[in-house]
DNA sequence: GTCTATAAGATGATAGAC
DNA sequence: GTCTATCATCTTATAGAC
């Protein structure tokens, strides 16, 4: 029996990606090792090299898809109506994966929180997946007719954040979800 | 010229707890070698495993060294004279810290979020710095005649986490001194 | 009782085979 | 162009010397 006509080639890059993604944010940066991204991925071990020039490399590609993965969410809290909802549906985002995030903590706010210890660069590229929800949250609330858009931007991340960190080192996902709606209310109070 | 008559080796074992406890959250646990802690607390490289069974014992002592730590706080600001004031004093001890925060996070947050990932037992422990904060702060709201006073604590810790995490991976204290006097304000509301 | 030399194991990376 | 066998390095831990 041949071999499928689309070998599997294009997708092992991706798939290491995928692996890395999903790993990275079960047992943090550090403690994965590229033997445990390649078997999750079914890419032989040593081949890790093939697709990522340096170990770095592939946490880059895993922050890159990060960055998609927000991307799209922005992109899809644009269509709601008002920026007071756009603001909302962010919040809610991290309500509906209280459970992954009490489980492993933030995918984002853990990364970067371990990046930030050891590699600057690592670090650098990770920041900038909280400026990417800051300058939105920013833009919403400078919709909305507030002068201190920004710090009205850190106030609301921080919040998404700290109760991301207490679930997840609680092991509470009702933390998440009860912040996450008090901070609703307060983008209520804020619209209002 | 004889040796002191007392000879260093009461302070070895301290000595590595307190280089430890700088070194696990300047570089993070995962990254931080015995032979690093060692090196800086002036004590022969090899010879860590004479003062610790093994190195979670040393994460184990550098867990209970930010216990005495954190009490030794709550401790001083219960001679504050009322409840707001008492978790003013709170907030303000992170605001003080703010450009340490900066640099490498906060000692606990960062820890927590790091070994929520790997070592359950070690995760654990870390949890329990969590609980000594968020039990004194509802005990606070309690006396200001809270009924939501577990709430209001997670809140209120939530709120400095997430301030000290935006801190570190955007490298401006001032994110944290503002989100702490914000949180001062909120307390002051919950009073009147 | 205190410390050092060394073992045992794992990981990132590479040179070269298929 | 794709993958595998292997190297060099580093880190925890221990056995045993002083």
């Amino acid at each position: 029996m041949p071999h499928s006509v689309t070998p599997d080639r294009p997708g092992k890059r991706e798939r290491l990606v995928a692996s890395a993604t999903e790993l990275l944010h079960q047992d943090g940066v550090q403690a994965t090792t590229l033997a445990q991204i390649a078997n999750a991925a079914d890419v032989p071990p040593g081949n890790v090299y093939y697709y990522f020039k340096t170990r770095d490399d592939l946490v880059h590609a895993v922050i890159d898809s990060r960055a998609e993965q927000i991307s799209g969410l922005l992109r899809s809290l644009d269509r709601r109506s008002s920026p007071g909802a756009r603001l909302k549906g962010l919040t809610n985002s991290w309500a509906e994966v209280a459970e992954l995030v009490a489980a492993h903590g933030c995918p984002l706010g853990s990364l970067s929180s371990e990046l930030n210890k050891c590699d600057h660069d690592l670090a650098g590229a990770a920041a900038k997946l909280f400026g990417l929800v800051l300058d939105w949250s920013e833009e919403q609330f400078r919709a909305m007719g507030r002068r201190n858009a920004r710090d009205l931007a850190i106030t609301l991340f921080a919040g998404v954040q700290g109760a991301a960190l207490l679930a997840d080192t609680l092991g509470d996902p009702k933390i998440m979800r009860r912040e996450a709606r008090r901070l609703e209310r307060w983008i209520d109070q804020l619209s209002g």
